[in-house]
DNA sequence: TTCGTGCAG
């Protein structure tokens, strides 16, 4: 039962959002902004059609004459998170893509997608020579600036959602200040959420550097505030904090269940153990209470489901049931659930930072912005009026920062950095950033870039291994790897083991309680000498079954959406070395005498280490890892198969800080001298330190 | 004994 009831524990905010406009009627305004000033920054809501229409009015007004284009930048391109536009256990993955941007802009011009209107994402380009309006990631438009540096064929770009702030967009919009100035026709437009407007507005209109023609910021751009269409939303706050949110969150579902009228319910929490629990807590109290809670019917959605799973989530409730979606920060903005009308905030969010004294990354739950619970409340209003409980006080509310650190504030920069250098911006330092990361975080990707030889003495990319790099579309480490491995005559192995470590651990999957059969499964493509092997033998092992891989994924445990994927990265990963030269060649592992396999395994190894030797680790008697430096304690994950296994030296992928304890996982055994000759500078610098 | 979310011609 729940200790309070709504009346007392939740207190009404003052304000309410009015009901809104659509965006035909500010069409002319835009047009003659859009004309007049260099930059437009536009204020929309969800809902308030901007992505769908500026395009068009611009299309129709005139902006693609002369063969000129319009790009559209997207976050995110379709309703699932990536993959399940191409993951074949959806039998009809078109349609799942009609609710895409681009089709619904096809739709509306009357077009095929692909012909007047096209997008284009990794693996995916559906564009042709009669596109004038393309929508695409703002990775890719980065990518495509190596080619085209004044990105000349684009008379518009817009880039959306920009206040989402992701290290692309970021550098996107550097990149965009500073061909403006060698481009005066160029129109760039910014899609901003209200508070972040201001921020974009200012970066536009003032000069880092000098300027010959002082021009005053007033001429070059202008916000347009559109009003988007969604219904109120009434927020409520808590009288007095909660101890236990996740406690809270469960018992304000049973008390929207029965003192609300109908609407699904959308709960923020903060990861996959939260989320797992609340589901498991409501179903056993539905199911105990069956009278009073019957209609309940609770569900997880996190990006680590199957694609099927995660379908669950949009599927009509039975008859008299109401569903209660159980969601990380996945629901805040990439995935649109309709009939939603009750959300439940949480107030906290894990964020991911980086430790440039360590390099270790961090994973935390940290306290979400205004910004972000505004969002979250908006979540409620898309069908009718909606409700918002946020398990927090009104006071807790007004202490939030307005947003979160951006992206490129707390990241490793080394990826970005060989970009920036790869588009002729050597002096990284000076780049125009809509927030300059720190400086302890560029020295450290300096650094690394320079121990891998992207850079040389002047910090000067390369010739060929830097630019290559650059090109490789993987981090920084694995890009050497896999520039390495042909020296060690196993590239056909590491380009796979690439593939499948860029996956980011989906590999295998399971259900609560069946971890052990996962386990068990795991063990037959075991290999000793850790986990990457491992994964290439998964690897292999799949591509032989054919049709049947599907269902051999799903007897293994294997997530077959990700196996798929990573067939799509390794085929990418081929065609960049094929333009750089390299031949593939490409080998089976079938019919091999032992011995050649225990010599492949160590060249493997030893071409991993040429690539990780920054991340090479020392398990000590207890069983833990150290650094070379020997400061930080650092665990086996439990997903690794050196869980509980004895070592010596070894290197691993990643190494990420959670809770209390530091992980490492991705880890491979290699010999101490392996590291002396793969990178003898380095292992100089850091014995002179300890 | 465990991990927010994206993205790369």
């Amino acid at each position: 039962m729940a200790e309070f009831s709504l009346d007392t524990s939740f207190i009404p905010a003052l304000h309410k959002p009015s009901a809104l406009l659509p965006i035909a009627k500010y069409r002319d305004n835009l047009l003659y902004v859009i004309e007049s000033y260099p930059v437009t920054i536009v204020i929309g809501q969800t809902g308030s059609g901007k992505t769908t229409q500026i395009p068009q009015f611009l299309e129709k007004a005139g902006w693609c004459a002369n063969g000129k284009i319009i790009g559209v930048t997207q976050v995110r391109f379709s309703l699932f998170p990536r993959g399940i536009l191409y993951a074949d256990d959806n039998p009809q993955p078109r349609r799942v893509a009609a609710t895409t941007v681009a089709l619904r802009v096809a739709d509306e011009v009357g077009c095929e997608v692909g012909k007047e209107v096209g997008y284009s994402i990794r693996f995916e380009d559906v564009t042709s020579s009669a596109t004038r309006v393309k929508f695409l990631t703002d990775g890719l438009l980065i990518r495509e600036a190596l080619v085209d540096p004044l990105l000349s064929r684009y008379s518009v770009i817009m880039v959306d959602e920009a206040h989402e702030r992701s290290i692309s967009t970021d550098v996107l919009l550097g990149l965009l200040k500073k061909i403006r100035k060698k481009r005066p026709d160029l129109r760039i437009i910014v899609s901003s959420a209200t508070l972040q407007a201001e921020a974009f507005m200012n970066f536009f209109t003032t000069t880092s550097e000098e300027q010959t023609s002082p021009v005053s910021g007033d001429e070059i751009a202008k916000i347009v505030n559109l009003e988007g269409r969604t219904y109120p939303i009434d927020t409520l706050y808590l009288e007095t904090p909660a101890e236990n949110y996740l406690r809270k969150a469960i018992d304000t579902v049973f008390d929207i269940h029965t003192q609300e009228g109908e609407g699904d319910i959308l709960v923020f929490l903060t990861g996959r153990e939260e989320i797992d629990y609340a589901v498991q807590t409501v179903s056993e109290r539905v199911g105990q209470e069956a009278d009073q809670f019957a209609g309940l019917q609770p569900l997880p959605l996190y990006a680590g489901l199957s694609s099927e799973e995660q379908m669950y989530v949009f599927d009509k409730p039975p008859e008299e049931k109401r569903k209660v979606i159980f969601s990380t920060n996945i629901a805040e903005a990439s995935v649109t659930i309709d009939g939603i009308v009750y959300v439940i905030d949480c107030g906290f969010v894990k964020l991911r930072a980086y430790n440039p004294k360590t390099g270790i990354e961090t994973l935390t739950a940290t306290p979400i912005s205004k910004a972000s619970a505004s969002q979250r409340a908006g979540r409620a209003g898309r069908t009718k009026p909606g409700k918002c409980f946020r398990l927090y006080t009104e006071q807790g509310y007004q202490s939030l920062p307005e947003a979160n650190p951006p992206e490129i504030q707390r990241s490793n920069l080394a990826p970005i950095i060989l970009q920036l250098k790869a588009l002729g911006i050597d002096n990284v330092v000076r780049f125009d950033y809509l927030s300059p990361p720190p400086s302890e975080l560029m020295c450290k990707a300096l650094e690394l870039l320079y121990s891998l030889a992207a850079l040389d003495d002047y910090a000067k990319l390369t010739r060929p291994l830097g630019f290559r790099m650059a090109e490789l579309a993987v981090e920084p480490m694995m890009a050497k790897t896999i520039l390495s491995a042909q020296s060690f005559d196993c590239l056909s192995e590491i380009l796979t083991i690439a593939a499948m470590t860029s996956l980011g651990g989906s590999v295998w999957f399971y259900h609560d309680g069946d971890q052990k059969a996962m386990e068990i499964s795991r063990r037959k493509f075991a290999a000793e000498e850790g986990d990457h092997l491992t994964l290439l033998n998964a690897y292999t092992a799949f591509i032989t079954k054919g049709k049947k891989a599907a269902h051999f994924c799903h007897e293994n445990h294997l997530n077959y959406k990700s196996m798929t994927r990573a067939v799509s990265i390794r085929a990418q990963l081929k065609r960049y070395l094929e333009r750089f030269k390299i031949e593939v060649k490409e080998s089976l592992a079938s019919n091999r005498l032992e011995e050649d396999v225990k010599n492949k395994a160590e060249r493997i190894r030893r071409c991993l280490t040429s690539g990780y030797f920054a991340h090479a680790a020392r398990m000590q008697p207890d069983g833990t890892f150290r650094n070379v430096e020997g400061g930080t304690v650092m665990h086996a994950h439990p997903s690794s198969l050196m869980f509980n296994r004895k070592a010596d030296w070894v290197i691993f992928h990643e190494v990420m800080e959670t809770g209390e304890k530091t992980f490492i996982r991705d880890i491979t055994k290699i010999e101490k001298r392996w590291l002396l000759e793969a990178a003898p500078e380095f292992y100089k610098v850091s014995d002179a330190r300890a």
